[in-house]
RNA sequence: GGGCGCGUAGCUCAGUUGGUUAGAGCGCAGCCCUGAUAAGGCUGAGGUCCCAAGUUCGAAUCUUGGCGCGCCCA
């Protein structure tokens, strides 16, 4: 016995009894206990940060996350899924310090280092139990118990492992990097904070001459005309950028009785020509090549001195490393200077070039446009990121012990001018310098043009008078640069989808790969594991807790101690964090007496995530951990979201790649640091090797889903609304993972009809009846073993049951759905082994579609046949259990909740309860045993035997028939319930006419006609024509295309087409004279239907309908009538399926009276009535009712 | 400004190596069917497949150039 089904389904509540059995039968556990010496599918969790509620956005996520594990496992792999959290980094700081209603680092530390992180480490912890109940909810099957946490200690430390690795072997250096900075707060904005305080201002737009210096370091009468935005960044003025391939011309400015000359990009000479509103006169046109490696005098002589650079002209060595420190002593430097020169040329590509200098020369730009400005650049490396680039370039291929140039800046941290800068503006801040500087380089006669220059710019969001500086900070980087052709190398072997990714967004992010800006000057994050010498700044690495421990001469453990001590509760991992780690110190191997001192610095949280495959498992210090990561790794499986790009899908690969390398290709992976286990190695590609990149969704009104905006339904409202399964399938169903999805509450209200309800529907179909019935696969098999072959329930176990016929032996309807089950089961696991969600989806719903609106609909009469031990009735619902069976375990990823009902009722309650009336005698304990979940099934993936293609196709022509006269009868206005005497089908070919004339009882049935006549033969009804069949001919015929369908659609289509029939073949001359053969193949045949018949055409047929009424067809149309009305009454009385009625139709017509009296066994046998009078209409209660024409009252009554 | 992606019905989106009648769902209108049905079926209205040029016998599909939108980066 089944359980009996509600009349009114609520899926939000079932769901949540599920998800209960799960967590109390441990199925999850279980699902993994059964694949235990299965080959793995690693699957790898990006971590979450908790760090506000989660919307629908990342249900998204945590669903793809769950679909294919669970698939996969189905499939027969051993998928552990280890939960992750995220818990480091400014986001977590800043909603500590909205909580204490703090801002800048100063107002941090002035509160308390240590009682921050603490509030830091507790706040990760706000919104956890949310996330992990969403994640529960939505049905994600992931090992929360378990999860990897960033702030551990044995996380922090594999990631100290990995960053001592990386320093051991040179990978890790000391540089600048240009941040926004906030000078009045002291800190750094994160790009996202930058964003929040973009405005529009208007700002000094500065044209500013550069007079070129010739081979012996004098001036000319040429300058370089330079654009800016920022005077106060022209004191620190580096470089000069032009565009190599630009063209630039010379032109001649006569102005107050001088001339003089300037170099411009030749496209903008008229544009400046109508700024200055004077005429330029051309004199020559440049390359911009041709100005590369050439010097100028910088605006400013703040770090620039006129008579030394002649000295270095003069010697032929005009290469300098210039600092402040230039003018001091410049024949001490000449002489290092020659020195580096000749390390530099050899280590440079090809001779230097005769005057190669640093300083003040013009450089190569490519990044120079002419869309603003003058086509040449003002480089100022210390405030801009673009300008601070040029100079890495120019830096990246000097040998590391020679002192690379340094970083011209006369600007402080405060946003002031140091002592360095122009004399009267220091001690002020920059912006408000900017007058003074242009009146000075005016009065100088060095600015050219002056204007307004309206952009957006940034400023603190928190402080909204206070604009941003792009500032240098001191940093540490790792050395991707290095490992970029490697890291290129692995992504090629990455299965990315979409494709695009891998050489489109990520590929060429790779591609522009800078070094990864590592620290952070911030509080709660991963401490940079580096101490350093107090004397000689000598610098080292420690890779765990306990080897700074095993220091000589550490001290300051006591902090922590003392912390513990009076908060027991703090958790052990902060002393591995700022500020306790701070004060840890140790005796110096580099100076005797000196002490090592830890850097201040954290690390950026992206290289915390980037390192999990590592160090969730505590590698490699963690007992067996080694084991765990080399089971676990690479991962077969990640996805997240496509802005995870520039994120965590880069710090996995490049933190991957530098350690690892590639072993196949005989790479150089890491290797060790001296005293470490072996890394394990694998070839490329690590550390994924699929990843499924989805798409970002907005808001339902296509804006970023906003809190405030309230453009998206909390997802616990969605859940208790219409449950986790109908959001589930909207992800899945609806499109492509990857395509940027627009919430929509409507879409995932309409995956209840569309798919949940029509599949529960035939479930539900199944079960009143069977119960009716009595239908009990654990009866019918009669004490055999229906579990047997593990308690899947697959056709060959059901095939223990003695009325369970093999399939050949059933009928056509049943062979034709169980072909299509299988074609659907082989197709969905070709289209989840390619991670294709969506066509698997699409598969999924073409079949249960196929099973509600033709199978289940085309058996019902079967089901209600009177002898219940019918071979026919049993055939149908044996086919329509394997069926429903089948598709429970088939969507049992997608819809893991319903599967789970509709299995825990057909799987275990049909066959493990005996039902009320107790076991079927001789039923053995082993008949019982079905799996205990849909869960812990083997994913079903097609029966090639059972699939019959021709069947298919055939069956398709019946429903489009069907379907087609449905039309007809719509537009001849004749509703189905009146017969037909006949309808003609004709056919455009007679391939299946043999095959549908045996089912024509089936097309007569389904349009109510009393005869169905098939022929190609339908001229009377039908206008043919021919046309060819393009992919076939059209590579054969080429250019003749067009003149073979203009004969095509001239010719006689009926002779044709009969000498096709007969003889296979036709010739057809063409307009050029020549003759081309055609078979039946080669073109498609049309037809039309002509005026005045009710007919309707599809692509391969007609249907023509036969419309005359004789009174008998308008008889039974009658009858049909009534049946139809009393079943109304049935329902609205809320008769049960089985109860027996008596009927009493009253009415004053002779025709309904004789049709009623003509069908009167027809209508009681569809009613189940007893009794069926028929009385005048004058006397008569009930219901009124119009049959036909006539008007009848109508009443029904239970007979008990 | 650069990179990537997208642009198909009122809305949300499919559209398979290019093949000549471009589809689905929702919504709207009408009809039908119904003892599994908060269902289902049929029909209708609704399309310059963003624009232009090119390649081709043939382009929603390929190429180039525009335009618009989104994301990322500047």
């Amino acid at each position: 016995m089944f359980q009996s089904v509600p009349g009114n389904v609520n899926f939000p509540e079932q769901e949540l009894a599920v998800g209960r059995f799960w967590k109390e039968h441990r199925i999850y556990e279980k699902s993994l206990e059964r694949r235990a010496g299965a080959p793995p599918f690693v699957f790898y969790e990006g971590p979450p940060t908790a760090n506000g509620m989660p919307h629908p956005g990342h249900c998204l996520t945590r669903a793809i996350k769950d679909l294919f594990p669970r698939y996969k496992t189905m499939r027969g792999y051993r998928c552990e899924r280890k939960a992750g959290w995220d818990t480091h980094g400014l986001p977590v700081e800043v909603e500590v310090c909205k909580e204490l209603g703090i801002h800048s680092k100063e107002e941090i530390e002035a509160y308390g280092v240590e009682k921050f992180i603490q509030k830091c480490q507790q706040s990760v912890w706000r919104y956890m139990r949310e996330w992990e109940r969403i994640t529960e909810r939505i049905g994600f099957w992931v090992d929360l118990e378990k999860a990897y946490v960033t702030y551990h200690q044995s996380y922090v430390e594999s990631v100290w492992w990995s960053l001592k690795n990386l320093f051991d072997r040179g990978l890790l250096y000391q540089g600048h990097k240009i941040v926004w900075w906030w000078a009045q707060g002291g800190t750094a904005l994160s790009a996202g904070e930058v964003g929040l305080g973009y405005r529009e201002v208007a700002d000094p737009s500065v044209y500013v001459r550069f007079p070129l210096l010739d081979d012996a370091g004098n001036v000319t009468d040429t300058s370089l005309l330079v654009w800016t935005t920022t005077p106060w960044t022209l004191p620190s003025n580096q470089f000069a950028a032009v565009h190599p391939d630009l063209e630039y011309s010379v032109v001649a400015d006569y102005h107050d009785g001088i001339t003089s000359k300037i170099i411009i990009a030749s496209s903008l000479v008229d544009t400046i020509a109508s700024k200055i509103k004077r005429k330029l006169t051309f004199e020559r046109n440049l390359k911009g090549a041709e100005l590369i490696g050439r010097h100028y005098t910088p605006p400013f002589e703040c770090f620039f001195n006129r008579e030394h650079f002649k000295v270095l002209a003069k010697e032929g060595t005009l290469f300098s490393n210039l600092g402040p420190q230039v003018v001091k002593d410049p024949m001490q430097l000449i002489s290092q200077l020659d020195e580096k020169r000749e390390m530099l040329k050899k280590c440079a590509d090809g001779p230097l070039p005769p005057n190669w200098s640093l300083e003040w020369q013009i450089l190569d730009g490519s990044f120079v446009d002419t869309m603003s400005g003058s086509g040449i650049v003002h480089i100022a490396p210390a405030f801009g990121e673009v300008d601070h680039g040029v100079l890495s370039k120019l830096t990246m291929n000097m040998p590391l012990d020679v002192p690379i140039p340094q970083l011209i800046n006369s600007v402080g941290s405060d946003g002031k001018f140091t002592d360095e800068g122009p004399e009267y503006c220091r001690g002020r801040w920059v912006k408000d310098c900017d007058k003074d500087i242009i009146r000075d380089l005016r009065q100088r006669g060095l600015l050219y043009h002056q204007e307004q220059y309206v952009h957006e710019y940034p400023f603190c969001w928190r402080a909204e008078e206070d604009p941003l500086i792009q500032y240098p900070r001191e940093s540490w980087f790792i050395r991707t640069t290095e490992f970029k052709d490697e890291m290129l190398a692995n992504n090629a072997k990455i299965n990315w989808l979409p494709e695009h990714i891998k050489t489109g967004r990520f590929g060429k992010f790779l591609e522009s790969n800078v070094d990864w800006a590592l620290s952070r000057e911030r509080f709660w994050g991963t401490p940079l594991p580096i101490w350093k010498c107090e004397t000689s700044g000598k610098m080292e690495a420690v890779g765990s807790y306990d080897a700074l421990m095993a220091k000589p001469g550490v001290r300051g453990t006591e902090y922590w101690e003392r912390a513990k001590a009076s908060r027991p509760e703090l958790p052990d991992d902060l002393k591995v964090h700022k500020p306790y780690i701070d004060h840890i110190e140790y005796d110096s191997p580099f100076a005797t007496g000196a002490r090592m001192r830890r850097v201040p610095d954290v690390i950026d949280a992206w290289y915390d995530s980037g390192s999990m495959p590592l160090a969730q498992w505590g590698y490699p210090r963690a007992p067996g951990s080694n084991e765990r990561f080399e089971a676990q790794f690479p991962a077969d499986f990640i996805s997240e979201a496509i802005d995870q790009t520039r994120g965590w899908f880069y710090s996995l690969l490049a933190i991957s790649t530098i350690a690892f390398g590639d072993v196949a290709a005989g790479g150089s992976p890491a290797g060790a640091p001296t005293g470490e286990p072996p890394v394990a190695t694998v070839p490329y590609p690590h550390p994924y090797r699929n990843c499924l990149v989805l798409g970002l969704m907005l808001g339902e009104d296509g804006n970023k889903m906003s809190k405030s905006k309230r453009n998206y339904l909390p997802p616990n409202e969605i859940f208790d609304k219409y449950g986790a399964d109908a959001l589930r399938w909207y992800f899945f169903a609806n499109q492509p993972p990857w395509t940027a999805i627009r919430y929509s509450e409507q879409a995932i209200k309409d995956s209840i009809p569309e798919f949940l309800l029509r599949l529960w529907n035939c479930y539900s179909f199944f079960v009143i009846y069977a119960n009716i019935d009595g239908f009990d696969p654990a009866a019918e098999a009669g004490g055999r073993a229906l579990g047997a072959g593990g308690g899947e329930l697959h056709a060959r176990a059901l095939a223990a049951a003695k009325s369970y016929r093999p399939i050949r032996e059933r009928s056509e309807l049943d062979r034709w759905i169980l072909s299509e089950l299988n074609r659907t089961c082989a197709a969905v696991v070709e289209r989840m082994d390619d991670y294709d969600n969506f066509g698997a989806a699409q598969h999924i719903t073409a079949f249960v579609d196929a099973l509600s609106n033709w199978y289940v609909r085309r058996s019902r009469d079967r089901f209600w046949a009177a002898d219940k031990r019918a071979v026919d009735k049993l055939d149908a619902y044996w086919t329509l259990y394997e069926c429903l069976i089948t598709t429970s375990k088939l969507v049992a990823p997608f819809v893991p909740f319903l599967a789970e009902k509709l299995w825990q009722n057909l799987a275990v309650a049909g066959v493990c309860d005996p039902g009320p009336s107790g076991a079927p005698a001789g039923l053995t304990e082993a008949s019982y045993n079905v799996r205990e979940s849909v869960h812990l099934c083997d994913y079903p993936t097609g029966d090639a035997a059972a699939i019959d293609e021709a069947l298919s196709v055939r069956m398709n022509l019946v429903r489009e028939i069907a379907s087609l006269g449905r039309n007809a009868r719509n537009a001849a206005n004749l509703k189905v319930r009146q017969p037909l005497a006949k309808v003609e089908v004709v056919l455009a070919d007679t391939a299946h006419q043999e095959w549908l004339e045996e089912h024509a009882e089936l097309i007569a049935d389904e349009l109510n006609v009393k005869a169905v006549e098939f022929t190609t033969q339908g001229e009377q009804y039908i206008s043919y024509s021919v046309v060819p069949n393009f992919k076939r001919l059209g590579p054969r015929l080429g250019k003749n295309m067009p003149a073979a369908k203009k004969q095509l659609a001239e010719i006689d289509a009926v002779k044709l087409l009969a000498e096709l029939n007969s003889a296979g073949k036709a010739g057809l001359k063409l307009t050029d004279g020549s003759t081309i053969e055609l078979d039946n193949e080669d073109i498609e045949v049309r037809l039309t239907a002509k005026d005045g018949w009710a007919a309707a055409q599809g692509a391969g047929c007609v249907i023509v309908l036969a419309t005359e009424l004789t009174p008998e067809l308008i008889a039974e149309g009658l009858a049909n009538d009534v049946v139809r009305l009393i079943q109304d009454r049935r329902k609205e009385s809320e008769c049960n399926y089985t109860d027996r009625i008596e009927i009493v139709v009253a009415t004053s017509s002779d025709g309904l009276r004789q049709a009623i009296e003509q069908f009167r066994d027809h209508i009681m046998a569809e009613t189940l009535a007893v009794r069926l009078k028929v009385e005048s209409l004058a006397s008569a209660d009930g219901i009124d009712a119009k049959v036909g024409d006539a008007a009848a009252k109508l009443s029904i009554r239970v007979i008990h």
